[in-house]
DNA sequence: CTATTATATAGATGCACATCTATATAAGAG
DNA sequence: CTCTTATATAGATGTGCATCTATATAATAG
């Protein structure tokens, strides 16, 4: 387990914006004006969630004229759920079984 | 879905050697004299992340004698898993039903 | 072209936190 | 008691990051 990987996804996550953001997200796309309008922050700050968001993989882009349009990385948030439930449960290749 | 709550227990999971050392409480509960000999960092940063773990519910001290035995929280962990899955996915009760 | 709307970038600020060294406390061994 | 071992606390340092204001870019409407 690379557990620094898996850190620093947990860490995108670990926010309580980017939560309801991705939450908002799991429903179907949606563009960041829209998103933008469940929020008490400014504009730029939507631009910078929505950019670690996408740079980690979190989320998928697709420009449409001026909107940007967002939706969750299923491949992403599977890897991020899978990796904590196998470092967090007894598993068989657990590094507490190495001989380490 | 309390996103400050959840993202307060991300934050404590979202750091590599703290989820090293709870991948190796998965197994069964280990001192800190013991988890320390997997890590290069020193005895007090060791001390600071079991306080973090202990203070946010994550893992359960038992003291015995002069020794510490740490285990893992179950409670706590299945909160963690449940909530970012639930966050992740679309479900009934998610906020994006709202008529808001 | 200008005006409007959507998004991004630059730079600053303040706070949280992982780490260290030095020291303290706790608890046994002899 | 003194010595050793296990753990905690205090205080400092450096870095990361969420947020802001101001401004820039992109794209469309008129």
């Amino acid at each position: 387990m690379d557990y620094q990987k898996l850190a620093n996804l947990l860490k995108v996550v670990a926010e309580p914006n980017r939560l309801k953001i991705l939450e908002m997200l799991s429903c179907g796309e949606m563009c960041a004006c829209d998103i933008l309008d469940h929020f008490d922050f400014t504009q730029p700050t939507l631009s910078h969630h929505m950019k670690v968001l996408e740079d980690k993989g979190l989320v998928i882009v697709s420009k449409k004229l001026k909107w940007h349009y967002y939706s969750l990385n299923p491949d992403t948030t599977a890897l991020i759920i899978n990796g904590l439930t196998r470092t967090l449960s007894n598993t068989d290749n657990c590094m507490c079984k190495d001989a380490n």
